[in-house]
DNA sequence: CTGAGATTTAGACCAGATATAAAAACATCA
DNA sequence: TGATGTTTTTATATCTGGTCTAAATCTCAG
């Protein structure tokens, strides 16, 4: 029998994998591979790319964090582990996290389509209120 | 003065726009812009791979079409023009066009945040009835 | 200690997407 | 109709996020 890891996870907790995970915790706002990259790197001069990227897709599929993409062309990361959903600006890339209850929208379509829903994001797009003054065109 | 365009569009629609816009529109899915330079390239043999992404952002840029990001890399691109949301099999990677109506919800934001609301896409995931039934695991 | 398994490193590799420059097609008008 | 400027296409190089691999390193139960 193992013994119990850190936390009960199903893999070790490493030196690398903690300073990611607190990276991505502390960077407060959704930060991108490569921002949590050039941050941690700062502590761990050695530290690979690719083991970022490891453990970035280890921490989110274990529920540790989210990953998101916003067609941006690199994928966002998050320390919230509930579901919610995000407020998009169109000119600054700003992410503020919202809620949307679709509870009652689900529902109706799993019986009308008969795919049974596991999950659902919500991204809306728009202009912060920074942006709005300063946008004339 | 400058002569109409057809349907009076910003932009010449040549042959080979012409072939991708109605290529998008047979392709009775979401095609990805692979799939589309395959297909027209079996009539427009000459037919260059930057032309296919260039011509399909530039008809989504202008509303002829609809392009989507699912987060897999490469862009779904839509005949449909209005405002819709997509049911999608998180194992075949079926896509399901529905509809969620978030117009109360999207005032909602507007007013607590600030944003001025433009837009919004819901994603919901699931799995498809087929992929229901072959899946035990 | 020691060896098997887990993890990290370093760098090659892949695909979608974008940029560029030259060639070709097209529109306009003398 | 032929000259000329503009738009579009082609062909190719380049960029970037992401993935893969193999060797080195670490960890821990025995
Ligand atoms: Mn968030
Ligand atoms: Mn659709
Ligand atoms: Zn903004
Ligand atoms: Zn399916």
């Amino acid at each position: 029998m193992s013994a119990v890891r850190e936390g009960g996870l199903p893999f070790r907790l490493t030196r690398q994998r903690r300073a990611i995970l607190e990276e991505v915790r502390a960077a407060g706002g959704h930060p991108r591979a490569a921002d949590i990259f050039l941050q941690v790197r700062r502590r761990e001069p050695r530290l690979a790319y690719a083991t970022v990227y490891n453990t970035l897709h280890l921490l989110a599929r274990h529920g540790l964090i989210q990953s998101f993409d916003f067609g941006e062309g690199a994928s966002r990361f998050d320390p919230r582990t509930d579901r919610h959903d995000h407020l998009a600006c169109r000119n600054c890339g700003r992410l503020v996290d919202v809620e949307i209850d679709l509870g009652q929208a689900a529902r109706r379509l799993q019986e009308e389509t008969g795919f049974s829903v596991e999950a659902y994001h919500v991204e809306v797009r728009g202009l912060c209120p920074g942006c709005q003054r300063a946008e004339g065109d």
